[in-house]
RNA sequence: CGGGGCGUAGCUUAGCCUGGUAGAGCGCUACGUUCGGGACGUAGAGGUCGUGAGUUCGAAUCUCACCGCCCCGACCA
């Protein structure tokens, strides 16, 4: 039982002017967070209340579900990445730090940097200390500070350096026990989720640069999250837009037939797919081929599109790079022979084909059959292109962004659109890290076998800033009964009244011994300012004893989610509190 | 890193265009009146006007540079 006068809250009445969302609003006014620098957030006491019921709820969760904790440094030796699959492209996010004073290697590769995830931390110790079967599987976890040097931190905790996540490592004899602690961690998820009180879905993700073979997000649907889910309600399909795809293209689609031969046409200063839609060409979009042209470890590689398809670049990361780009002007001419706007991939028109690491055809442009495209020759398009015919494709695959109303890939129903906030992802990894570190095990035909991996997060600090995304309305939060600083709020409209504080006392000792955590308002406030701080701290449920109310001989109860004020008679409310205490929590459970 | 915007008291901000005493509300301190939905009065404390240069007799105000923050894009839990 904690007294508000005794505690710090720090209310306030009016919105810093660099808080642009009302969750992040209420994070500052309603004195979980303050902001220390970009993307940098002191935990008050409130807000540190409610991280700690988060991850418990979460440690309850990882558990139950078999994982095991432990605690990895924040601190990590720059030569364990540097021996990881990732190094170029995950250093681009780590903070390095340099030992003491100047460092022992100014200007150079850093010596140890500040842990963005640790699969390069845990895969050398379970290297060093599993090798048998025997001891497989393993799953462990962590809920730890990671630092992220995010290029662009955003609404508060939604987007910060610094954050709490929960991360965790399995480790598989094999593909089928891989498979299985996915599915147990995404089951683990879910509860957790449920649990915390928000509505949290699973949905297809890209791997990004964590690599592995499939992956799921969890994702907080709200206006302001950054991600794209796709989905059919119907159905079932939920992915994100940087991995969803649609059924547009058939199946069974034939291969056209050529149309006549190849033909080359002058089309001056023609440049964009809409200045060539337009007369006097009148070529629509969807008949035209989209050359892009693209640097995948040092070498250029086209990506063919039809002309009204956007590509989605994460896609890309199916081909294999480590690290790829648009190319510059400067670099395309050598190879394809014309500048962006006369670009095509029609056999014997490239300057240098040699120099092509790849040529990759979205699926969509079989569609096309017969097209315009650009002739390598500035000014010059070539029309009846045939994709079977004259394109010289390495591979097809799936690279063009999905748009809401297309084909369900599962039903054929219209796919919809809607942002989400990411709170959790959850990788099947495979032997990418097992393989680079070495963590091998014997099984019981002495041989020995890569261990398979999953890697799994929960952004925690995320998570809370979601919950209030989703939960609140115009007087403040709304916290759900699981995640709440405090469960109970017992306002003292006269906390001078010994009578008063004592009753106070009493309801809280009820509502604890029930399982509730409890703040007492005993401040020497107005009415109307204990009133909207409750509303604004957002406890679920508020006690409140005032003078008048004593001489009636009730207390009022109220929840913060309901409009109507219960009235107990004094005699039956510490009954009355510890049996909505049980009720509240059986709901929550 | 590209594009846009903003830096004035702890918070929200006016003043800047057109250079000349830095103002208000909230919050804070004291006293009084109040006391069931962010009360009122009186008196106070609190400001290197982001930093540095420049123009000028004189700069919060004009110019330049730098720093910080916010928003939009690419990355992510």
């Amino acid at each position: 039982m904690k007294r508000w006068s005794q505690f710090f809250i720090p209310t306030l009445k009016e919105s810093p002017a660099d808080a642009e969302i009302a969750s992040h609003r209420l994070l500052v006014r309603a004195g979980l967070v303050r902001r220390l620098g970009g993307g940098l957030y002191t935990y008050l006491p409130l807000g540190l209340r409610a991280v700690h019921k988060i991850t418990q709820l979460c440690r309850e969760e990882m558990d139950g579900a078999g994982a095991i904790e432990l605690w990895m440094p924040h601190l990590h030796p720059a030569e364990l990445w540097a021996q990881g699959p990732r190094w170029a492209a995950a250093r681009e996010i780590m903070f390095r730090a340099d030992s003491a004073g100047d460092g022992r290697r100014p200007g150079r590769e850093p010596e140890v940097v500040l842990g963005p995830t640790h699969e390069e931390i845990i895969t050398p110790l379970v290297k060093a200390e599993i090798s048998s079967y025997r001891d497989l599987p393993k799953n462990f976890y962590q809920i730890a500070t990671k630092f992220r040097n995010e290029i662009r931190p955003r609404y508060g905790l939604m987007r910060a350096r610094e954050f709490i996540m929960m991360d965790a490592y399995s480790f598989d004899t094999g593909d089928e026990g891989a498979v299985k602690s996915y599915f147990a961690m995404k089951e683990a998820y879910a509860r957790f989720f449920r649990r915390l009180g928000v509505q949290a879905i699973a949905v297809e993700a890209d791997t990004g640069v964590m690599g592995g073979s499939f992956s799921h997000e969890f994702m907080v649907p709200a206006e302001i999250g950054d991600d794209d889910v796709i989905y059919n309600e119907a159905s079932g399909y939920a992915a994100n837009r940087e991995k969803a795809t649609s059924a547009l293209v058939p199946a069974d689609l034939a291969d056209a037939a050529p149309a006549g031969a190849v033909e080359k046409f002058a089309t001056p200063g023609v440049t964009t797919i809409a200045q060539l839609a337009a007369e006097p060409h009148g070529v629509p979009a969807e008949q035209q081929f989209k050359t892009l042209v693209y640097i995948g470890d040092g070498r250029p590689f086209l990506v063919l599109l039809r002309g009204c398809d956007e590509l989605e670049e994460a896609k890309l990361g199916a081909l294999g790079f480590t690290l790829f780009r648009p190319a510059t002007p400067e670099e395309i001419v050598p190879v394809l022979g014309a500048r962006p706007g006369s670009l095509g991939a029609v056999k014997g028109t490239l300057r240098d084909p040699s120099a092509l690491a790849g040529v990759f055809a979205d699926h969509a442009i079989r569609l096309i059959g017969n097209g315009t495209t650009g002739a390598n020759e500035d000014g010059f398009h070539l029309r009846h292109v045939n994709v079977a015919r004259d394109l010289a494709i390495t591979r097809f695959g799936d690279f063009r962004r999905v748009r809401p109303g297309e084909p369900d890939p599962r039903s054929g129903q219209p796919l919809q659109v809607r942002r989400g906030i990411e709170v959790g992802h959850i990788f099947k990894l495979g032997t990418k890290y097992s393989e680079k570190f070495g963590a091998v095990f014997t099984d019981d035909q002495k041989q020995t076998h890569p261990m398979v991996m999953g890697c799994y997060g929960i952004g925690i600090s995320r998570a809370l800033q979601a919950v209030i995304e989703q939960s609140h309305d115009a007087d403040g939060i709304r916290w759900p009964w699981n995640c709440a600083p405090f469960q109970v709020l017992v306002c003292v409209l006269d906390p001078q009244l010994p009578e008063a504080m004592e009753l106070a006392e009493r309801l809280g000792t009820a509502a604890e011994r029930a399982g509730a955590d409890v703040l007492i308002d005993d401040r020497a406030e107005r009415p109307g300012v204990k009133f909207k701080d409750a509303d604004l701290i957002g406890i679920p449920l508020r006690l409140t004893i005032g003078g008048k109310g004593l001489k009636e001989g009730v207390i009022e109860l109220k929840w913060r989610h309901a409009k109507d004020v219960v009235k107990l008679p004094l005699a039956e409310a510490e009954a009355r509190v510890a049996a909505a205490v049980g009720e509240a929590r059986a709901a929550a459970a």
